[in-house]
DNA sequence: GGGCGAATGATACAATATAACTTTGGGCCT
DNA sequence: AGGCCCAAAGTTATATTGTATCATTCGCCC
């Protein structure tokens, strides 16, 4: 596997003077991190999966699970919906990539191995998904759950709108 | 229309002791306001979408498209997945209902024609979903935006796990 | 080399949602 | 009254997203 796939990616749309994006870098990073926490864990990146993972990072737009498949059955021919369900699911619960629920997509974890909970910004217009780490925003679920006398599992926080480089 | 539906309902569960919830009481009053709001904003609130939002006010558990389907079909036999997905997109339109996205399922507004943000508390035990509305969330929300200067457009908020009955 | 279990292959189908065209019916103008 | 308009609903077909189920493969262990 970990065959060279650079400037096979998608990277987001950028503004005049806008520092560069190393995209490449984002997919390395996430894909070492990714294969260091399942050494760790004993669960089994396997080159299946690790291509998925590669699919779902080619960039910061959510993608859905069709696309992950048309996109893997290029060089896997025996893919099929379960295939990639599979594949996600198991990336899911590992918590190397996130389910954007109110597009039934799925976009790669910046913060793989950390906890935290998922926050998302997403722009209508260019589609990229930015996953954001609040604290704050953190704490005030939880009080607004305690609050109710209500046992929070999982947290879905999805704030759809305009980006900077949009909205200016 | 408005014919009598009382006992048809089908609240959440209750614990012993815990005060009754009189969900004929809800229905009407979300009914008596969705047709109070739709008069104002010379919007109609026909029929047909009307016992849509009955049906959605059957209980406070999120309810799936095909469910209101199948139950509207029983009265209704021209009814057809866009007989329905057209009634629930006025209603969420207008206010009157919320998609809950991380369930693909349906439920009223207990806040109609008040401003908010829709804050879900979804039990997975009784399936239950509570609307909650908490200013202090909502500016966490708006906070965290505001500093990836992010313009919101709209705000998902799903926090899933056990409410105080079935935790207990 | 036989049994076990995780991963994947393979087939079929279920559940959710939309596109596109037609028909209906009420308000309104002449 | 007759004709026009438009929103709503009817109708048919299809797109998109997600699962169930059983078979096969393969490494590991005894
Ligand atoms: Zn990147
Ligand atoms: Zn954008
Ligand atoms: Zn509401
Ligand atoms: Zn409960």
């Amino acid at each position: 596997m970990a065959e060279p796939r650079k400037s096979a990616q998608q990277a987001g749309p950028r503004r005049a003077g806008e520092k560069p994006h190393d995209h490449d870098a984002c997919i390395d990073t996430a894909i070492a991190r990714a294969r260091t926490l399942c050494d760790e864990r004993a669960v089994q990146l396997t080159p299946l999966r690790e291509k998925v993972l590669q699919i779902v990072w080619r960039s910061h737009k959510p993608v859905g699970a069709y696309q992950v498949l048309d996109e893997l059955a290029r060089t896997h021919k025996a893919a099929r919906p379960p295939t990639v369900y599979r594949a996600l699911d198991f990336l899911i619960a590992e918590g190397l990539i996130h389910k954007i629920e109110s597009l039934n997509a799925y976009l790669g974890c910046g913060e793989a191995g950390v906890a935290h909970t998922s926050q998302f910004l997403i722009c209508r217009a260019c589609g990229t998904a930015e996953e954001i780490v609040d604290p704050k925003l953190d704490q005030a679920l939880d009080a607004a759950a305690k609050r109710a006398r209500f046992t929070v599992e999982r947290k879905v926080v999805e704030i759809a709108g305009l980006c900077g480089r949009c909205a200016g």
